[in-house]
DNA sequence: TGTACATCAGTGAACGCGCGTTCACTGATGTAC
DNA sequence: TGTACATCAGTGAACGCGCGTTCACTGATGTAC
């Protein structure tokens, strides 16, 4: 049975996690303060703690919520090609520009999530497993579609435990791709690229499709679309 | 002629530069506090106007000695290489070697010119001539050495004004190239590669090289040294 | 070389501000009999 | 169905803290004659 406290709770408890992304958006991570959260949810400052233990644990919830949120919208683009008959490089291409609409979209959070550390702030346990799943999602076309890329004497670069099913063959590639892509998002938005590339779409499609080439993706006719 | 005077206010000038420094490495650029450094330094919280006219122009000094100080450690280690005789690819190695021992060395430093930007915080100009140090190095091993990079119908995407003498050919490579440099260090310094990436520096020679094949630069017999 | 004046590094009090977190409390909502 | 009790969201005051910046001032150092 569900009561009118347990409804009330729940809508409290969302305006604050929304206010939260607000000002996250709005001030940064650092600047990000419970009482003015409190405040504009018309909550006296200390009522804040019947939702959120501490500040720390309002971070963390947000920054899960930024990995899930990213995780999600890629998955769904690639799932959308898949449902489109896409071919590999069209759903590879489908996951960077849906990693960089997102990013575009909603630049604190992503900041949250790859920028900086925030200060005094240690990522708990339940912030790993939804941060993977951009990469994984870049694993599982290079390993369904790629080659085992040899590179110059490929070193034994990966926790054999941590990716549970990586193919050690392709795993360098995958991670060097996954970082590229990230990377290349994080100087669009930090504003390294400010006048340097001026078509930021055309250059993001440029870099994925040399990231294909890289792990071996098959080529297409006709080039990118 | 050098009056006492005007020694006394070199000294504390650095002093307080070394502590703004050390506070930021300790505590992050948003927590840098003029109080703060104020009073490491022995002063009394309001002297320190005498020598920086805000905390906003504090950070700007601050992220154009970083800028230099990285850029600066990339062109030695570029002009040792080269002195060395050392091939394309080991100067290519040396200068990638070398932005990665210095982030190490500097994390907070770096995470001041390459992570999310500081809330509040707009660059001003003098920023930008230094941050082109290390990208400008990687054009010109590039230009001299590497191949104009065709790429899958490579898009206009450099401002013509912005980077004056850069090759258009070369330009879009030499981007990509230079975000994936500065991505795999940012990486590996935010802790993205936790749990993930076992050896980060045999890690990056892998990365250098790839990246050198991307832009054609002549292959070594006998692999990196 | 000595003196009058100008410079300017450093002082200390104050401005108005915001923060995270604790605590004893009120009063409406929910539950068990 | 009505009543007694338990739960718990929200209150308001307080704790101790730190911040950037301004201002009128003192007194040592430097300069011009």
């Amino acid at each position: 049975m569900v009561t009118a406290r347990q409804r009330a709770r729940e809508v409290t408890e969302r305006a604050i996690l929304e206010e939260a992304r607000r000002q996250l958006a709005e001030y940064g991570a650092a600047a990000l303060s419970l009482r003015a959260v409190a405040r504009a949810v018309g909550l006296v400052s200390s009522a804040i703690y019947r939702y959120v233990s501490s500040r720390e644990e309002l971070l963390t919830r947000l920054i899960v919520e930024a990995y899930d949120a990213l995780g999600e919208q890629a998955e769904a683009a690639h799932a959308a090609a898949m449902a489109a008959g896409a071919s590999p490089r069209g759903r590879w291409r489908a996951v960077w520009r849906a990693v960089r609409t997102w990013a575009l979209a909603h630049p604190a959070e992503y900041s949250l999530i790859y920028g900086s550390p925030v200060p005094g702030y240690a990522a708990p346990v339940e912030t790993v497993a939804p941060a993977t799943r951009v990469g994984w999602l870049l694993v599982v076309i290079i390993g369904e579609h790629g080659r085992a890329i040899p590179g110059p004497g490929a070193p034994p670069v990966i926790a054999p435990t941590a990716v549970p099913g990586l193919d050690a063959a392709i795993a360098p590639a995958a991670i060097a791709v996954w970082t590229q892509l990230i990377g290349t998002v994080s100087f669009e938005l930090f504003g390294q690229y400010d006048n340097v590339v001026t078509d930021r779409a055309s250059y993001l499609d440029y870099v994925a499709e040399a990231a294909a080439d890289f792990v071996g993706l098959p080529v297409e006719d006709g080039g990118p679309a």
